[in-house]
DNA sequence: TTGTACGCGTTATCAA
DNA sequence: TTGATAACGCGTACAA
């Protein structure tokens, strides 16, 4: 049906030979030939077959991405950069989602095999051991977002430093009572974006001389819906936080529905501060540590190109910074209801 | 380095073309030999690889998907049924993200050519007589979401019934000054999901016996941004409308936060009723019509994968419902000021 | 029931 | 500067 290099090759009376330098420019082709070689193309309306092309150089130009995509807007919004770099790349995008840390077991275990891409980029998803000796002895690049493993090239916001800002900053608007909605920590301790953040906030706690309330540190999935059951823990137990800080945004909404529901008003009554700061957040008037996701998303690619590249270079820790956005959701703490007198 | 389908027979001690039909599970393959070659399969840790096979088979099991992506959460929620068929089917998701109709034409024209999909969905543009017959003469499948082609099968909403609908509500609530910010349309106007909102309004507008101000009628990017711009442009005008019907939740939300920056009240001001059901419509308490958007990925799929089993199929038009949801940014219109008497 | 040989469309090597 | 030919790894007639 469609023209192939032989064709190409009887049509310009050349050899495929011929054919295949023309294309990829390789040097050593007369000028005249090349000439009736590329007449030839146009008029077949050639184009190489890139399966054929991979099957001798071992090469699809496409990348994966491995990513929990539809949990957390987050994500989206690294994709985004992790888009516009490959679009300029001139690379495709194999999108494999998956909703679990235990669904990406699987493709962990098979992506490895079916060499379908060229490398991969792994976000929010820890890479545990042994998927990572396989990635390894395949030979696959790999680069992590929003995650850490000695194996590959990581790139993670200092969360520690991001939870230590977000948390100084509630104690300075003088926020004594203040609870704090994790989310859930998986995997090992080391550069892990939730674990980090807590670690941040202890931190913020005793250089304030700030004791540490267990009742108030909670744990929710990296959602809304879960968010919410754990908000309305936090805001109705005995003693009321002055403050919340969320882990991540869409957790942060979730505070700011059950804050509604029970009539809290925000910030008068309670400052929420959250985590991401995906687009919505601005919309909602939500105090936020930015990440630059986008520029995660792009940085990965690039880092994994580079080491489609130059595939012996050694695995690269690289750390970003998250930035307070100030909005409308935290104030000043409220003045303590006075103890009555006797 | 990794293990060929040769390795395995010689491993097992038989053909290639055995090992093959235990791959395959074909058919005439004593029970006896299958275990051998299994075994060595097994030990040996073979896959085959997926690039061969497609050379031969001239199918690559994945499907390529062409989306303005990260312009409309719409497409977001299109994007979740069209992996989860997929992931259902067994198949790899290729993302093809354009943000403008321009762009879409490179990967239209090129797509064909490259054959690296099984087929391909296309969401929320247009594709014009040349590339619908450049996808027909490659013989490359193509199904349509939120658009319509003669040449493609087709999943639309019913968008003059989801206009006409959306506007009777407002006018059943004693509306009768009533702004429409359209999204912007392109192409021809055969089920053209902006034109048809509009007919649909001018339906329910004619049942009702109401005159259509053409001041009233706008029309925006598909986005928050420029929804701001239009709607500060109809809620700033001589005499404001009570109620305003957006063809996308984002433009609708553009609508809101242009109403509380001018201190109007919603709903007692005004009335505000989107279009599309997004996630954080919800959240927002923004009545809408909502359209099946997982499901019109889904089906898509779907009607993608029966094509490529079946490519002679001739082209359906499916129709779909969109569905009133009734929130709190709609109630029944304002009494007018009364006349001063003289 | 099984093994062999050929073809898929390239790139790369090696003579000429 | 060029053309023929051997891979690449698999499916599949066809022969045994």
């Amino acid at each position: 049906m469609t023209a192939t290099i032989h064709d190409v090759a009887r049509a310009a009376g050349v050899g495929i030979g011929t054919v295949s330098r023309v294309i990829n420019n390789s040097p050593g082709v007369k000028a005249a030939t090349r000439e009736k070689v590329l007449a030839a193309i146009a008029q077949l309306n050639y184009k190489p077959d890139p399966i054929a092309r991979s099957m001798v150089s071992k090469r699809t130009g496409a990348i994966g991405v491995v990513v929990p995509f539809f949990t957390r807007p987050f994500n989206n919004e690294v994709l985004r950069g992790v888009e516009a770099a490959l679009a300029r790349a001139g690379r495709e995008l194999l999108l494999y989602n998956v909703e679990t840390q235990e669904q990406s077991r699987r493709y962990f275990s098979e992506l490895p095999m079916r060499r379908k891409v060229d490398g991969l980029l792994v976000i929010s998803l820890m890479v545990e051991e042994p998927f990572a000796h396989g990635f390894q002895q395949a030979g696959l690049p790999v680069v992590l977002v929003d995650r850490y493993s000695p194996y590959f090239t990581s790139l993670v916001v200092d969360n520690i430093e991001g939870g230590y800002r977000a948390v100084k900053y509630l104690i300075e608007k003088g926020h004594r009572r203040i609870g704090f909605i994790n989310g859930l920590i998986e995997g090992n301790f080391k550069f892990n974006p939730a674990y980090d953040r807590l670690i941040g906030l202890h931190r913020a706690f005793g250089e304030a001389g700030l004791q540490v309330d267990p009742e108030l540190m909670l744990t929710s999935e990296w959602n809304r819906q879960d968010g919410k059951r754990v908000a309305f823990k936090l805001l109705s137990c005995r003693e009321r936080p002055t403050a919340v800080f969320a882990a991540s945004d869409v957790q942060a909404i979730g505070v700011l529905e059950v804050a509604r529901a029970l009539n809290i008003a925000i910030p008068e009554e309670l400052s929420l501060i959250g985590y991401d700061g995906i687009e919505i957040s601005e919309l909602l008037g939500l105090t936020t540590m930015q990440q630059p996701m986008q520029q995660m998303g792009e940085w990965g690619v690039e880092k994994l190109i580079d080491l489609i590249d130059n595939p012996h270079a050694p695995p690269e820790l690289i750390r970003l910074q998250a930035t307070l956005v100030e909005r409308t959701t935290t104030a000043a703490a409220p003045r303590p209801v006075e103890q009555q007198a006797p």
